[in-house]
DNA sequence: ATCAAATGATAGATCTATCTATCGATTTTA
DNA sequence: TAAAATCGATAGATAGATCTATCATTTGAT
């Protein structure tokens, strides 16, 4: 499907992911014939979309980039907003989870290079706004800014797995990433 | 390998376990032939050894929950060490990253019924001291002690992968836990 | 040194997944 | 409504992985 798709066939297209990434939320392992029957669509016509299975990874590992993008684009990132920017940030990811999820749990779409590249892109104007907050002594100077960012990434996707298994509701999810994320466990008023 | 091995067979199946180890944290799709090759042994002695992937992958599982079992036993659990027990916890659980791998990460193992009843045996033990420590007013009562130890097991995964990519030394790796488990980001000292 | 156990190499049986080819039916479009 | 595009179903070609069978060779305990 490199050429042009008509009006029709891109919503029929994205249909089509939609359903995938819902069936390989919950079977990874799923296969091309089993996404087919999922997504209401005979094999072959998935393979009329799609000229192969991995081919559609990097389909849903695209849709997921540009998906966070968009969000993250969104959110005014100059410097007097830098202080609700991560709960902003938090409270607009937590409901990508299963979109986002692809980008670290498939390996075609893990070790392809060109997703990484996006990847990283993607994580530089957020790292930006960390660092801003801890130059400003928002936040600890003791560790680097990648070591936060990569925490934040953890924890927002426990918490979409979390809310996904039903141990979380989905309401209490962000507060408690930010939460988590500026306080840590130990109780306050304690050294 | 359902009957009992001598000691020197007993020796070559836990190199071959190892070997699988390391090799699939590089490549987790390895087949049964790149496992054997990786083990410096024939496919033919690989199955001698094993009777089918599936039960290779949870002989991994096993290792893995027995080894966490034994570091978690060794660290006193009653009351007066409580304070402790967490830093304690994570110092020895770092350098089993490898190891633990496979339990959150390979389908065979993830969905088998039995490693799970045993990942939850295994966590219970560490929860109790974290509902002791709330108790006590030493951790935040405002979570439960699931959420606590949930993102602890996601802190852990995460350094270890930072290790093992070179981000992060070795050495600094528990004492960046712990302060982020502690404190989160947020500067002290600020509201 | 001998003999049973264990091994490696190889070939192959079996299975499963991916992808293609075909064709009649359905839908879209002009 | 007629032509063109698209579809589902099916059968099959291809490929790769798992596991087995066989046999000559090596290892190791006595």
């Amino acid at each position: 499907m490199k050429n042009a798709m008509s009006p029709a066939k891109k919503a029929r297209f994205k249909a089509i992911l939609d359903a995938t990434t819902r069936l390989l939320v919950e079977k990874p392992t799923a296969s091309m014939s089993e996404i087919a029957e999922y997504a209401g669509v005979g094999v072959a016509t998935l393979h009329r979309y799609v000229e192969s299975r991995e081919k559609l990874m990097l389909h849903l590992g695209h849709q997921a980039i540009q998906l966070v993008s968009e969000t993250i684009e969104e959110i005014p990132a100059d410097e007097e907003n830098d202080e609700t920017y991560i709960s902003q940030l938090v409270e607009a990811l937590v409901p990508l989870g299963d979109k986002i999820y692809f980008l670290g749990h498939d390996a075609s779409v893990y070790y392809n290079k060109e997703l990484e590249a996006a990847y990283e892109k993607l994580r530089t104007p957020v790292k930006q706004v960390i660092q801003r907050l801890q130059e400003k002594g928002e936040f600890s100077q003791a560790v680097s800014s990648e070591w936060i960012l990569n925490v934040l990434d953890s924890l927002l996707f426990l918490t979409w797995q979390q809310v996904r298994e039903g141990h979380i509701a989905e309401k209490s999810a962000a507060s408690l990433v930010l939460n988590t994320f500026y306080h840590g466990f130990k109780a306050s008023g304690r050294k």
